[in-house]
DNA sequence: ACCGTGACGGCGA
DNA sequence: TTCGCCGCCACGG
């Protein structure tokens, strides 16, 4: 995946992007979730490293949302065009939404230790 | 080295 | 159930 000169790439984004990377598409995973599988204590920090995601969609970033199961942002954009995208994405994957907006239950990749 | 900024999350109102 | 506040932690200036 990343094997190019990634230099500019931190240890922990590499971290990020790699346990990105064990979502199968037609499931999602979440910040929370994903930080706590690479032993981070801030969501928030996940999608900090997600939003400069280089490897897009190879590492597929679009598959993790919010707690809550609402989509989250895309590509650094809370709402608009990105997201709409990113919502389109998932729905090609397979993935269902409910009338609300977010990811139907059901859905969710649990992270089970490998990394 | 310090400070402000986030694709977040939990909780009280 | 939605809103606001505060805590989290990695980054860039």
């Amino acid at each position: 995946m990343m094997n190019q000169t990634n230099e500019a790439l931190t240890d922990f984004q590499r971290k990020v992007y790699e346990a990105c990377s064990q979502i199968p598409a037609g499931k999602v995973s979440t910040y929370g979730l994903l930080a706590k599988a690479i032993s981070c204590g801030s969501a928030q920090a996940v999608g900090q490293a997600l939003k400069v995601n280089p490897f897009a969609p190879e590492v597929p970033c679009h598959r993790v949302v919010k707690t809550d199961r609402s989509i989250g942002g895309f590509f650094g954009q809370r709402e608009g065009a990105e997201v709409t995208r990113k919502v389109n994405l998932l729905k090609e994957e397979g993935v269902k939404f409910d009338e609300r907006g977010r990811v139907a239950q059901g859905q969710l990749w649990a992270f089970s230790r490998e990394g």
